[in-house]
DNA sequence: TTTAATTTCTACTAATTTAATAGTATTTAT
DNA sequence: ATAAATACTATTAAATTAGTAGAAATTAAA
């Protein structure tokens, strides 16, 4: 039951870009640097997130990323569930028909309610939130409004 | 984030169980037959189980399972945490050294709130709740109150 | 127009985890 | 004794995860 890698650094990815909103595009090699991430996993990973409009893409040189809506409007599931996949628990609660006891079940129910709780949580967290609350920290610990990478 | 089989089947074992409470010993083979689940797979899911007190056991001819307390007292977590580990949907939840970073992160905050949302989930739910559920589905389809396995 | 820097695409791979299977040992009612 | 059940230990095939590697395409700038 945990969220994958590609989940959490997704995730780190898209809040690094949050940072720089409305600014200019940021290198992966410098998101990838300063998260100790492999560049080329990360290169991986953005992909189904530019394919959502989640970021916008600028390609040769002087490229980079930019976030691609505000943050305010990207929460927690538009990040994951490209990433992950199918967002369930079990698999027959998106996909009832490949147990013929699904409409009858009564753990598919338990794990159905557990599945929206999570996608409901997730729904609510913008990234915002999450900028936010990184420039909090940051503010109370560095008693500094920088953010560079 | 999908939810171990291991764990799916522990719960299914542990609900044929529960409407058997208070009976005679079940045989683990009855139970992965009707489920349709291996014996030999299921004779090692229930080793953790018993582990906990969640079952007691009968050795020998004649042997078998039964509830080791009432279903009332016996939550989901119960069941699915000495199956599934560590509850938490990233490592660094429960083991903040795995990161240096734990204490001032931010997404590490999201995934402690989502853990604790699934676990306080989990602990809402008891083993009675599933058999008062299976029961009545049972009794809507069937007309009948037989829950022979 | 060349070059350097960047994203994009495709393929491969090592390690880990999952979901079992198999066989033997132990216990116990009859 | 023996048959029937749990308990224990080892092995394994398949899938998933978390990357690595390298070439191709794109573009700003020299």
């Amino acid at each position: 039951m945990r969220l994958s890698t590609r989940s959490r650094y997704g995730v780190r990815l898209m809040l690094a870009l949050g940072l720089y909103e409305k600014k200019e595009p940021v290198f992966l090699k410098d998101i990838a640097h300063s998260e100790g991430i492999s560049e080329k996993y990360l290169s991986q990973i953005i992909i189904p997130l530019k394919a959502r409009g989640l970021v916008t893409t600028f390609r040769g040189a002087h490229g980079g990323y930019l976030l691609g809506r505000p943050a305010s409007e990207i929460t927690l599931r538009d990040i994951i569930e490209p990433l992950e996949g199918d967002m369930s628990l079990v698999d027959c609660v998106n996909a009832p028909d490949i147990c013929g006891k699904s409409t009858e079940c009564v753990t598919r129910a338990v794990w159905n309610e557990m599945s929206s709780l999570l996608i409901g949580f997730m729904e609510k967290i913008t990234l915002e939130d999450l900028v936010k609350k990184y420039k909090k920290k940051k503010e109370s610990c560095n008693g500094s409004t920088d953010y560079t990478i």
